[in-house]
RNA sequence: GGGGCCGUAGUUCAGCCUGGUUAGAACGCCGGCCUGUCACGCCGGAGGUCGCGAGUUCGAAUCUCGUCGGUCCCGCCA
């Protein structure tokens, strides 16, 4: 750089500057050398400039024509406007342009694998593989920048409200129940392990014991769980713990904050959000992160076939099954092709089949044998207000998986369709949910929220006869169908704590072994406490119109939680291993 | 753990179903021309282990099996 000194950012420069002298320091974005005459488009994260070189200073020029893509140089020149008819209108700084008297290349590059300039048409595992060029993109500039201004807004409306930020561990224990751990071999305690957390969930709540009454922290979690679009092995939490509240303090708190963040990306949220029990989604909806944005919602019709002579639907209503079903408005044209094509849908979620009413002018048609009658089919449209040129889609069977299955036939439904309004951003509660969920796996119950999730007191009593009908103080908050947060009440005596590990099957000594420093923490004076963690990935990933988590992450992994860039995960050298005692079998 | 889609030039793709000349295109790259371009234009050129391995075949980018990698979904993710 010699004694060159930056007075401007590319893309910061504006009409007001016309008549400066500025040095501006950048990448080569584009040339367009017209042999005389050179064009260099230069580009900094606030965007790029056009710099001119022409014949008239021949050194300059011969130095622009050198130039290539992603070169990194320092122009000083002046900022004149252009004329009417050479103006960019597309960019900020389109009406102006630098006029080069020195051009000082400051490292060279070489050809780039991809171009910075095209947004579209790279393979996700090249842009991955040279994330650092991928993030030089506008794109992934924006995202990382709104991403940024989220946690700022976040920070500051949490330091109005009285929250401390306050750090916890990395290394921590390894703890039953949730997700698989990541573990981290101890050096100087010989197979021993510590567990990076899957969030901070019993410091904050230390943190509470210890007085701080309000906490939060941006902070990094992790899961070993297979991947998707919206889930990476490490993700961010903003995470918050607060005492002396009760859920609807919660409530309003992380409304104020959810609206502060989508002011940010320009969305003007309506709070109190909607609020819909854990029941209610699950018989609207057929899923506890219901998407709000449209109807098509699920209707049960057992009670048209519990009398009729269709053998398959009687006997899952006998077993204790149901059978539920989806009205689409105006799709009784659906074609046989159509309607196998959702039948081959359904059945690939591990369902035995789908049947299907239209009602058309001629009356009802439907995939049902004959012998079902006319009866059955008008009770059954009745009970899904079937109307004329509507489908009735239905599934029967165990309810969870008629529930599981149709509400992902619903979504599927709503994409073929096109009936999700684009800029739409439906917030909502959800609350009530169970406190146990019965594990077959485990042949006992498991925590829905986690094992510190307060039981409604009204609930109580449950808690040793029917556990499974206990609700918890535990709630989620969605945001268009991806559930970008959750919390609970906690439990703030020990008794209560003790009883709940009990319905859990966690013995004595597994209790004591596992939690037993939080178990005695319980002892010394707790204050009632809870608090919630948002999934900032998923936010700013949705306020930026992104399909993937990866794409608001700056070095993400991929679906096989591999770093291609880094090349991480990899083998260690056996000195390393043995210095952790570790030997590979 | 299971299923779908994808892997061909630096990049993005076509070719594959129906095996058979020298594997094409666009962008990029290199060279030349060009003083108002902004996806500059025009002329010329270079560039390929067809992801990898095995099999079938006289012959495989093309068919089969396996494997590696990318992606999406189900399971899983308190």
């Amino acid at each position: 750089m010699g004694s060159l000194h930056r007075s401007h950012r590319c893309g910061a420069i504006r009409p007001s500057d016309v008549g400066k002298r500025v040095t501006v320091m950048g990448w080569v974005d584009r040339t367009r050398d017209l042999g005389n005459l050179i064009f260099v488009d230069l580009r900094d994260r606030e965007g790029t400039v056009q710099v001119v070189a022409s014949a008239e200073d021949r050194a300059v020029l011969d130095k622009a024509k050198e130039l290539r893509s992603e070169d990194v140089v320092a122009v000083v020149g002046n900022v004149i406007d252009r004329d009417d008819e050479t103006v960019n209108v597309q960019i900020p700084t389109g009406t102006v342009e630098v006029r080069a008297e020195e051009i000082r290349l400051l490292s060279v590059s070489k050809t780039p694998p991809f171009p910075i300039s095209e947004e579209q048409g790279t393979s996700e595992e090249t842009r991955l593989r040279y994330r650092y060029l991928d993030l030089r993109r506008p794109r992934m500039q924006t995202n990382v920048r709104l991403r940024h201004e989220i946690c700022l807004e976040t920070r500051k409306l949490m330091d109005r409200r009285g929250f401390l930020e306050i750090e916890t561990p990395f290394l921590t224990k390894s703890t039953p129940e949730g997700a698989r751990d990541y573990l981290v071999p101890s050096r100087v305690h010989r197979g021993q392990f510590y567990a990076l957390p899957q969030s901070p969930q019993l410091f904050k709540q230390l943190l509470m014991v210890s007085g701080f009454d309000r906490y939060f922290q941006i902070v990094r979690c992790f899961r070993d769980e297979d991947l998707r679009a919206d889930r990476q092995p490490e993700f961010t939490q903003i995470d918050i713990e607060m005492s002396f509240v009760r859920i609807e303090d919660v409530f309003r708190l992380v409304e104020s904050l959810l609206q502060r963040i989508f002011k940010v990306a320009g969305y003007d949220l309506t709070i109190p959000f909607p609020r819909l029990s854990y029941a209610e989604a699950m018989s609207r909806y057929g899923t506890d992160r219901p998407d709000t944005r449209f109807g098509l919602e699920l209707r049960d019709v057992g009670n048209a076939f519990e009398e009729s002579g269709f053998q398959v639907f009687r006997r899952i209503l006998k077993e204790g099954g149901c059978i539920r079903g989806i009205r689409v408005p105006g799709k009784a044209d659906y074609t046989r092709r159509e309607t196998d094509e959702l039948i081959r849908f359904v059945t690939e979620l591990g369902t035995g089949g789908m049947a299907w009413i239209k009602s058309t002018a001629g009356g009802f048609r439907s995939s049902l044998p004959k012998s079902v009658g006319a009866s059955v089919l008008q009770r059954a449209a009745d009970l899904a207000e079937l109307e004329a040129g509507d489908i009735l889609l239905m599934v029967a069977g165990d309810e969870s998986q008629v529930n599981n299955v149709l509400s992902l036939l619903r979504l599927h439904l709503a994409r073929q369709e096109n009936l999700i309004p684009e800029h739409r951003q439906d917030c909502l509660w959800v609350y009530d949910f169970p406190l146990l969920e019965w594990s077959e796996e485990d042949s006992r119950f498991l925590a829905c929220h986690h094992p510190f999730t307060s039981p409604k007191e009204e609930d109580l009593h449950l808690l040793e006869t029917a556990p499974e009908r206990v609700r918890a103080k535990a709630y989620d908050v969605v945001l268009n169908g991806t559930e970008i947060g959750g919390g609970s009440i906690r439990i703030h005596r020990q008794e209560l704590q003790a009883r709940v590990f009990e319905a859990l099957r966690i013995g004595p000594e597994e209790m004591q072994g596992k939690f037993g420093f939080f178990l005695d923490a319980l002892r010394f004076g707790v204050p009632p406490h809870g608090g919630i963690a948002l999934g900032l990935d998923r936010i700013v990933m949705i306020l930026a119109g992104e399909q993937s988590i990866r794409d608001v992450i700056c070095f993400p992994k991929t679906a096989r939680a591999m770093d291609l860039m880094s090349g991480s995960p990899s083998g260690v050298s056996l000195q390393q291993q043995r210095e952790l005692h570790l030997r590979l079998t």
